[in-house]
DNA sequence: AAGTGGTCTAGACCACCGC
DNA sequence: CGGTGGTCTAGACCACTTC
């Protein structure tokens, strides 16, 4: 209730009013008021609308039959959407008290990996930090960050605050991201560190994170124990070309 | 090239005009000429420019910045949204030859944990299928599929053609599906199904798949052999409410 | 046939970037 | 400051669904 009063665009309060009303009083595959019964309710353009209702489409709260009507979605799909998230925001997410546990923070010389991914010249300067990242104070992953000298020396990096905190703070504002998730079993060190046997299976979701501009900014990898950690996403067909 | 000519409206034809160009005389991080430009070019209004400029950048062709400019994407970005595919489009797309074994194809009384994801009745009826699926020859997963019975019977399904296609032909067109990705170890069945040592690492990608209503249409549970395939995807920022 | 979302026009002003 | 994308208006016609 009382959200934020920070709308600054109409569609946002549109956006809003149409998110309180199915809060309220609508249910799964529901309709929604026309696109032109909200034009008057909310005294704006169609347009306005529409980009408002674009907006809840894209998060899978409502979705449009063309010649039918706009509809609310099934609670499953809500908020599922693909999203770059950093460690801390996906376990508040998930409703676990996030916490670190920094193993290293050091200046290192890109290896070939690294450097392919961060578009840096082999050996080139890079920041290293290990983290063992704990939910509810349980192990949860180990993850490993690169980033290019520049984007945040060594002796800058505040083990207390948000990475990607220090990174907007910076001037480096990660926009998108590419990960790729393998299965592995675990080695180990890593079993030892997240208190897990010997070859248990784990997610590794590696990730290079970019600028708007394209620019990478930070190469992630880590380590999720399989028994606590699950990847979800809402997917669509055709979002391609055809 | 030479594309079909099949393109109705009119910021599909600027759309396709705008990929043409950057494939012909632009590289990453290469500006496109204004949107005030598009319009005069393709004789459009600026909404339409705007529609085909969305489209692209949906799918990582292009990216806006506020203030300056729309540019080419970085070429590792591109094509790589979540995107709803079925095993034979996805090993396509990463140039295998897929091909199947089927390893049965049942009627069955829907577990508790099946009739949930597909919103049967416990008991309910449903068809399972049960795949090999293959890659250039070699084994790649394992999936098994459940359908509610009206969906698709089990003495309706022809084992030689595209699951999907048969959905769409009986007018069950999937539209979106949730996806939940574990990291799994195999046991003796799947192991020797997918010809690697017992114990060893892969990922299980849980999927149920709707109709643009929201109808649960399958419910596919699929281990792929973890030293063969991992799983990419592009995610951008600020996909939800802020 | 009536109602719905989908596309489209021709304008307008605002917020932000870079010189 | 001029140019860019972001939002917005007040209309219009089309394609589709539903009765």
């Amino acid at each position: 209730m009382s959200t934020a009063s920070k709308t600054r665009h109409k569609y946002e309060i549109v956006a809003a009013g149409i998110r309180a009303t199915i809060a309220d009083s609508l249910g799964p595959n529901d309709a929604l008021p026309s696109e032109r019964e909200l034009m008057e309710i909310y005294n704006v353009s169609r347009m306005t609308v529409r980009a408002a209702i674009a907006r809840l489409a894209d998060e899978g709260l409502v979705y449009n039959v063309h010649g039918s009507g706009t509809y609310v979605g099934s609670p499953d799909l809500f908020a599922k959407a693909p999203k770059l998230t950093s460690f801390t925001e996906d376990m508040v997410s998930r409703g676990y008290a996030p916490s670190s546990r920094v193993l290293e923070v050091s200046r290192v010389a890109a290896v070939a990996a690294v450097a392919t991914r961060l578009g840096l010249a082999p050996g080139g300067e890079c920041t290293k930090i290990r983290r063992l990242r704990l939910a509810d104070g349980n192990p949860m992953a180990l993850e490993t960050v690169f980033l290019p000298g520049e984007v945040l020396p060594m002796e800058e990096f505040d083990a207390k605050s948000s990475l990607y905190g220090q990174l907007t703070d910076r001037g480096y504002e990660i926009h998108r991201a590419e990960q790729e998730i393998h299965a592995v079993t675990l080695d180990e060190d890593a079993s030892g560190l997240l208190a897990v046997p010997l070859g248990s299976a784990a997610l590794e979701i590696d990730r290079v994170a970019v600028d708007r501009r394209g620019h990478p900014v930070e190469y992630a990898r880590t380590i999720y124990r399989g028994d606590r950690y699950s990847f979800q996403m809402a997917v669509s067909r055709e979002s391609g070309d055809k």
